[in-house]
DNA sequence: TCTGAAATTGAAAATCATTTTCAATTATAC
DNA sequence: GTATAATTGAAAATGATTTTCAATTTCAGA
């Protein structure tokens, strides 16, 4: 978390930008949830804490916490911006229930390979790659079998 | 394409929908196009041969297109929903340029197994699957080298 | 073919996430 | 310390999408 912080402090110095009260508050409050949150679920959070740090800088900040590669955004199909830890956290892709929405997360070092061979088959050179698949969980199977018994 | 009108018709009977005149035009209008439109786009399409018919019912019909199997959405890196055919088109991923923003439709039968496997793995029951590839297509990357001469 | 209930329509207003504006405040290089 | 450039919060603006609602259309059944 210490680390997580310098690196944020080094990004800002980086592009000249100020390391602000607010910008840390922030920061500590999306480094205290291991949630997959919204932008919202964090101004939430931060707003317990400091109620007078306003929705707008939390949207600001999240940028930066993305810019300073500490978060990337995940999709959960859902059409809202939901950010995960992306510093100190090893890259994995996810299985999302349709159902009830939990989803799990993945990871397959032999399909990694094969998606670096296939963009440099196309002479395309990879960044970073969102794997989603769709799907229906375990528990949600095992409610349908139920169902309809 | 007539056959996709139909899939659309049987679709929309088994919900108890409506076959309308102006869902059929706007369904034809995506069917004219191969490019993976916006529904502002689509929206813009029909209004040149049909301007009687509004935002919303393209937005609605949209939906039912979906719905119905005949579309499915593309996520560019954008915050904007885009539709391609999804009816007799095999199913595809996408190498998707970060700087000029094109993108490649590609297939790898191996990725698609081990997906497959991936999520059986942990008794999951894919459905479908997202995978997109983000990075620096050939041209960008010739742009960027020359532009360092 | 006619009728009526139910679904659909277009236009406008509403919503929802996100972004911008702007005057007041704050961080930091000197 | 002080100047100045960046940042802040609140409110307004934006942009995509959705909803509302009165008027219209579809279509199953008579
Ligand atoms: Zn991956
Ligand atoms: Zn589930
Ligand atoms: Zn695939
Ligand atoms: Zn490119």
């Amino acid at each position: 978390m210490q680390k997580e912080i310098e690196v944020f402090k080094d990004s800002l110095k980086k592009a000249n930008q100020k390391i602000t009260h607010q910008r840390l508050k922030i920061l500590q409050s999306f480094l205290n949830t291991e949630k997959h949150v919204s932008c919202d679920e964090l101004y939430q959070m931060v707003r317990r804490q400091n109620p007078e740090i306003g929705y707008a800088t939390v949207y600001r900040t999240l940028k930066l916490i993305q810019g300073a590669g500490l978060a990337r955004e995940v999709d959960l199909g859902d059409k809202i911006s939901r950010l995960e830890h992306e510093y100190g956290h090893k890259h994995h892709d996810h299985l999302i229930c349709l159902e009830c929405g939990k989803f799990l997360e993945v990871f397959d070092p032999e399909i990694e390979e094969l998606q670096e061979r296939l963009a440099k088959k196309q002479n395309f050179t990879p960044v970073r790659h969102k794997m989603d698949i769709f799907g229906y969980c375990q528990k949600c199977q095992e409610k349908e079998r139920d169902g309809h018994k």
